[in-house]
DNA sequence: ATATTATAGTTTATAAAATAAACTATTTTA
DNA sequence: TAAAATAGTTTATTTTATAAACTATAATAT
């Protein structure tokens, strides 16, 4: 029996954006949608979603007078990764 | 910038159905539905996305008198479960 | 013999999720 | 000072996954 995948990883962008901050020590707003290819839109929702799970964890400052996010990956989301990753393997190997 | 993954196959239920049907000469519908320990209705559903998209043959047949369905991976979806799977490695690595 | 439950699915309706469009606020540039 | 750009958020729409309801037959119990 093929063990669940979590669905709060399994997700295109979601992934993305947690591989993007598994290497990484933090990341902007900005980066991020630039590397996953996303919209402001979306990445937002998808980062609020992360953030209400525990995954990330989000920080909104000014830059000058410009908003900034940045984002970094927290322990919980660590193992969280991780275990998403051992569960898949089971799937592709 | 982080490449796509097949929407078709990054999907927990027909990921489990290639997943099992990569190792396999071909699989039955109950087991298929045993394996992945989904409801008919959805495997139903996925299977004929994936029958769809060439990925998966369904032959439908009888044993004795009861509807027997069984499935086997094709070549084009051997080519994208395997494309699939090194488009996650950039992922997951 | 005939209701009752079980098997093997399909079809359709619903719930959840992903995504984009529209919007806010400020700032830079023409 | 009007227009476009930046950095997002909120809300609406589309897509997708999932389950509920249904069909058809077969096996079992009354």
């Amino acid at each position: 029996m093929l063990k669940e995948l979590d669905p709060l990883l399994h997700s295109q962008l979601r992934l993305g954006v947690m591989s993007l901050l598994m290497n990484l020590e933090s990341a902007e707003f900005t980066y991020l949608k630039e590397k996953t290819n996303s919209t402001a839109g979306n990445l937002s929702v998808q980062l609020d979603k992360l953030s209400e799970a525990g995954y990330i964890a989000i920080e909104k400052s000014f830059r000058g007078k410009k908003p900034l996010t940045t984002c970094h990956v927290t322990k919980k989301g660590m193992k969280a990764f991780e275990e998403y990753v051992n569960t898949l393997k089971t799937y592709i190997n």
